[in-house]
Order: structure tokens, then sequence, then C-alpha cells
DNA sequence: ACTGTATAGTTCAAATTTGAACGACTTGTA
DNA sequence: TACAAGTCGTTCAAATTTGAACTATACAGT
């Protein structure tokens, strides 16, 4: 139980710094800016709205809000979905690639001094592949919230 | 990076599942959780509310609401402090360490089956003294929000 | 084709969280 | 003692997040 304290912890700090980086640099979100990640890593820099929010764990109703942000923001944009009339497509714009260009750096920089850096590369491999486990496991389990 | 990836991600599903299973057995946030467990293990079963707030890594004014909250509830009372005028303390009722003790045993299970039971004891230690490595710097580290 | 069920995304009200502003009390220093 | 600066906890408005309800579309079985 000690390494889930633990984990909890490290993890909330974590997060108020990445929070603060982003915000100060690029008067982001942390979860606006995992969105920005997420559609500049898929093919075609777009992805469902539901994939979206699969793969940075929100409820789809916040990823609508966030979205409904970053469009205005000029930084994504919607498109309907060709094959599924119900579908949307979130894309990233060019200005919205450009942001996370200029902003990635420094987000780098921020993980790295406070997680990468302080931990050897055994640490650092034994951890992801524990995260990974533990991802696996819950993917899988019955009941990640906003879904069934 | 990709550990930072995973990190994120398998936090988001955990906390997930955690909040799920505290919702369900005790209508408790995590966040409310997370206070009475603070208390429990402080001597006394009390704490400042400056010193509490530290420890769940959450803002002065998140937590005045969180412990209205639990005030409300019947698991937590608030003291004048004695030393300090202006001070408050945050004490675990007898129906709080009740409440806790009830909730407990749930919430462990799911914290064993997502992640203490996927991981073998090497990978446990590395992690916990990797995530109490994080710790240590970020507590040392200059802007912890909601402070300075 | 037709009906019933499931899925996609949004909208809505409610709960939570934060930072800034505030009033009260403490402390160090003259 | 009086003052300036700092700390404590709360209050406030604003931003975010969630689950439920809703609308529109897809799909399977008949």
């Amino acid at each position: 139980m000690a390494a889930w304290t633990a984990y909890l912890t490290a993890f909330h700090l974590l997060e108020r710094h990445v929070e603060e980086q982003l915000k100060a640099d690029a008067g982001l979100t942390h979860a606006q800016y995992e969105i920005l990640v997420m559609l500049s890593a898929a093919p075609g820099r777009r992805l469902r709205m539901s994939e979206l929010a699969r793969r940075v764990v929100v409820s789809r109703s916040g990823l609508t809000y966030q979205v409904g942000r970053l469009e205005t923001m000029g930084l994504v944009a919607r498109e309907t979905c060709a094959s599924d009339e119900r579908g949307v497509l979130a894309v990233l714009t060019a200005e919205g690639a450009a942001c996370l260009e200029r902003t990635a750096p420094g987000h780098v920089a921020v993980v790295r001094e406070l997680m990468i850096d302080l931990l050897d590369r055994d640490e650092l491999e034994t951890m992801t592949r524990a995260m990974r486990k533990m991802e696996a496991a819950m993917r899988r389990s019955p009941a990640p919230p906003a879904d069934g």
C-alpha cells in the first residue's frame, strides 16, 4: 500500500508542476495539451471524438468541452465523419501543430527534471513496464466510467 | 517520455476505478477518502488545515470545501487550535474512523487487483523508490501551486 | 422495408477545484 | 507598546469535469 500512496502523491505533485508550466508557457491546460499530443500522433492528425476520449481517459462530455475550447483557440477543428454521419473528427490545425511544437520542449523539460532525470535506466524501464501492465489490466476491466 | 505517458494513462485509469469503488461502497470521493486516511494516521487523529492540504496535495480552498463536506457527513469535526488562534484542526470523528474501517478493505482490494498483484516484488519496490525520489525532488522545488 | 436496440456526440445541472481577495491573528523589530 | 510583514483559513467567481438525458444515426433481425 505504500507504493500506492507514493504513486498518488508523486502524481499529484508532478501534475501541479506540469499544469503550471503549460499554463505559463502556452496558456494550455494539461488536459488540452494531452488532446493536442494525441491528435498529432494520430494518422492524418485526426481522431473520432470517442476514440480520443478513450485515449486521454476522459468522459465524452468532458472531451466535448475541451475540444470546444481548443476550437475557439483555433488549435483544433471539427469535421463530420464521412463513413458515419453521427461521427465527428477532431483535427489538429496547422496552428495547433505549431503550438505543440512551440510548447513541447518546455513540457518535456519539466517532466525530465522532475521524473526522468531522477531515475536510472532500470528504474525507468521497470516503471514503464509496470504502468503498461496496469493499463492493460484496466483496459480489460469491466467498468471504466463514462462507459460500461 | 514513454514512461511519462504510461504513468499518466495508468494513473487516470486507476483513479477512475478507485473513484467508482469508493462512491459505490461509501459514497465518498477519493479526495475525501484521502483526507480521512491522513487524519487517521495522524497523532490524535487531527491535523492543521494547512498541513493536511500539503499532505493530500490540494489547495487550501479545496481542502476547506472538502472538510466542510465531511463535516456535514459527520466524519470530521473542526476544532480551533489552542496554540494559534488563527488555526483550525480537522479531527476524525468516531463515525469517521468507523467509516474508514468499513471502507478500507474494498479500497485496498481494488488497488491490489489493479496494481499490486500485477507487479512482482522488484517492480513494486523499484516503483515505490522512484516515486519517493520524485516526491522529495518536488517537495523541494520552488513552485507547488496554492503556495509559493 | 420496418422495428427495436445500440452508438455518437452534445447539452444540461450539479459537484469539485483553483487562485485571488479578504479579515483575523502572530511575529519580529524598533 | 506600536508597526510592518507574514501566515491561517475562508469566501468568492470562474473553470473544469462528470453522469444523465436527449437527438440523430447505424445496424441486426424479421
